[in-house]
DNA sequence: TTGTGTTTTATTGCCTCC
DNA sequence: GGAGGCAATAAAACACAA
């Protein structure tokens, strides 16, 4: 309970409005008769401690008070002395009860703000971690088809040679990836190039028959036409892999950003 | 009716600017 | 140094569920 000393209290008393069952009269007049009596005793100094416990009450402003204030809060939000002044006579209250409507008005004005940047910040966030985990997925999946790919490359070469029906279709491959160089149609821009199903069924090779299997064939194993297979370690592959790693890194699925600078509390 | 959470009014203390 | 702004906080008023 705040305690004041007779002059300390003069003006916060002064400050304050009549009881809810006088708002009528208030949204029209400001003090109500009964309570102008009160404050001209107060100013004839008859002022007790139980006078002052009775009448330090605070009381919200009016209706009509409180829509003038917003009024003029929304053509300026700062006041100057005169606009202050003027505002208070015109509402019947005091300068200071201006001002501090006025600054708690800012208050309220800048947590919504403050909310509302939250909010959007937050939606760009949560689209962000969708991407990367979709991003994530489909690093998953070309990374099993790499797998395979090697399993695949390992067995064939423990087995010497290529049936003829395997040396065909790698032939029928090459041609295909020629012609589709000549007219710029492969590798024409990076997602079309890494795009692999990632809803096939069994993650078989079949998946492959796209970029992957084109680099292999394409690059390493064309060099040595006559030979058998001599599988080397794909670390072109590895290392576009390692670092979409590292760049998801910065943004990592597991350990998401926290926003602690704006929840200090997480 | 009462307990509890939210909103509004007001104070205090510190800082900046003139 | 005084005026005014802001952050933190207190406390009254209010809303509302149980």
């Amino acid at each position: 309970m705040q305690q004041f000393s007779s002059s300390d209290s003069l003006d916060a008393l002064i400050s304050i409005c009549p009881p809810k069952e006088k708002k009528d009269e208030l949204n029209t007049h400001g003090y109500s008769e009964e309570f102008r009596v009160m404050l001209d005793r107060i100013n004839g100094e008859d002022l007790s401690y139980e006078t002052s416990q009775a009448l330090e009450k605070r009381r919200r402003l009016s209706l009509y008070q409180v829509k003038e204030l917003e009024r003029s809060f929304e053509v300026e939000n700062r006041l100057e002395p005169e606009r202050k002044v003027k505002l208070a006579e015109e509402l019947e209250l005091q300068p200071r009860q201006v001002a501090i409507w006025f600054q708690n008005r800012r208050t309220r004005l800048k947590t919504k703000q403050l909310q509302r940047d939250f909010s959007l910040l937050k939606d760009s966030y949560d689209a962000l971690k969708l991407d990367c985990n979709n991003l994530e997925q489909e690093k998953e999946s070309l990374s099993s088809t790499l797998r395979e790919l090697k399993e695949k490359l390992c067995r064939q070469s423990g087995e010497g040679n290529h049936s003829v029906e395997e040396e065909s279709l790698i032939s029928e491959f090459d041609t295909n990836v020629s012609d589709r160089r000549k007219t710029g149609d492969l590798f024409e821009n990076g997602e079309k190039a890494v795009r692999v199903s990632s809803d096939s069924k069994d993650g078989s090779s079949d998946c492959i028959s796209n970029s992957l299997a084109d680099r292999f064939r394409d690059s390493e194993f064309r060099e040595v036409p006559g030979k058998a297979y001599q599988p080397q370690p794909t670390r072109m592959e590895e290392q576009s892999l390692f670092s979409t790693e590292e760049s998801c890194n910065f943004f990592s699925v597991d350990q998401a950003p926290t926003l602690h600078w704006y929840f200090p509390e997480q």
